[in-house]
DNA sequence: GCAACATAGTTTCACTTGCAACTATTATCA
DNA sequence: TGATAATAGTTGCAAGTGAAACTATGTTGC
């Protein structure tokens, strides 16, 4: 015989209110939409777009640096890096005292392609936050700072 | 001031910033510590777990509505299900007036798997909103609510 | 009644991924 | 100095993925 369940919010889990389940349905949606333009339009995956974002910002990082930055792994930016030189996105100069570690740079032609992204990438994340007023988006930033900073030290 | 002048950062995205890309990270930080501690004990994935989830809710969901309740796709669905049936931990039974269909359920041995899971569930959603207040988690159901809406419309 | 279409679920294929092992180089220190 | 350890980045492998094709079944319209 099978037991009785248990009353719901002590045996059950209900899944439309788990906050990581909810957490991926968001993040998967949100990414899925602007990675669909991106990937079309451009040939990017979200990696080589994240590198290149921040190769955009911080130009002459090596791999490395880039990992610590953007919470990939070394291997997602070995491979990353890999498809960027062979589409001439980004380029590689040494680093002096250092053989092991390369200086990465967007080329011109990465940079058009950034210089273009970053508008569309700014546009989408707008229309997502389109209905918060500017103190919900205000706590939004809090609310995801302290969720992460709880996550990463757990 | 000078009112012509650029903002700081006009052509530049600050990823740290960029809310898709945070949503990106707090997701993977969380799903993936909570993955790790089941992946252990249970060998069970994070799909595989997904299934169980919205099972032991739903006892009875095709795989279809399954795959409607997750966001997942239904290979994703199928690929679950069937390392599920083979792990013992779902069972099927025929859909009355469709042969394509089957009801799924946790066995007892997955219902077992469940409950012990739930609480580790439960246990990890509590110590990562800690710091937030009552109202804070109210904000952060709601700010949720909006953002996957607007992401779901576009 | 049956051709055309729709749906449930599975399989195939061509990738992508993550882990661990690997090469090459640099740092440490007895 | 030379042995050992640490670091940058790459590669092999096994597993996982999504898109599209596929099988089987069910529904619709003429």
């Amino acid at each position: 015989m099978r037991p009785e369940r248990k009353p719901a919010g002590e045996g059950l889990l209900v899944l439309e209110h788990f906050l990581p389940y909810r957490l991926s349905v968001l993040s998967n949606t949100v990414s899925g939409r602007i990675a669909k333009s991106y990937e079309q339009q451009f040939q990017l995956t979200i990696p080589e777009w994240r590198v290149m974002a921040v190769l955009g910002r911080f130009p002459g990082l090596t791999a490395a640096e880039v990992t610590e930055r953007t919470a990939m792994d070394k291997v997602q930016v070995s491979r990353a890096v890999a498809r960027l030189k062979k589409t001439e996105r980004i380029e590689q100069r040494a680093v002096e005292g250092d053989r092991r570690a390369r200086h990465l740079f967007l080329t011109d032609a990465g940079r058009a392609v950034y210089d273009e992204i970053v508008p569309l990438a700014r546009d989408y994340e707008q229309r997502v936050t389109a209905d918060l007023s500017a103190a919900e988006r205000a706590q939004l930033e809090r609310l995801l700072d302290k969720l992460t900073a709880a996550a990463v030290k757990l």
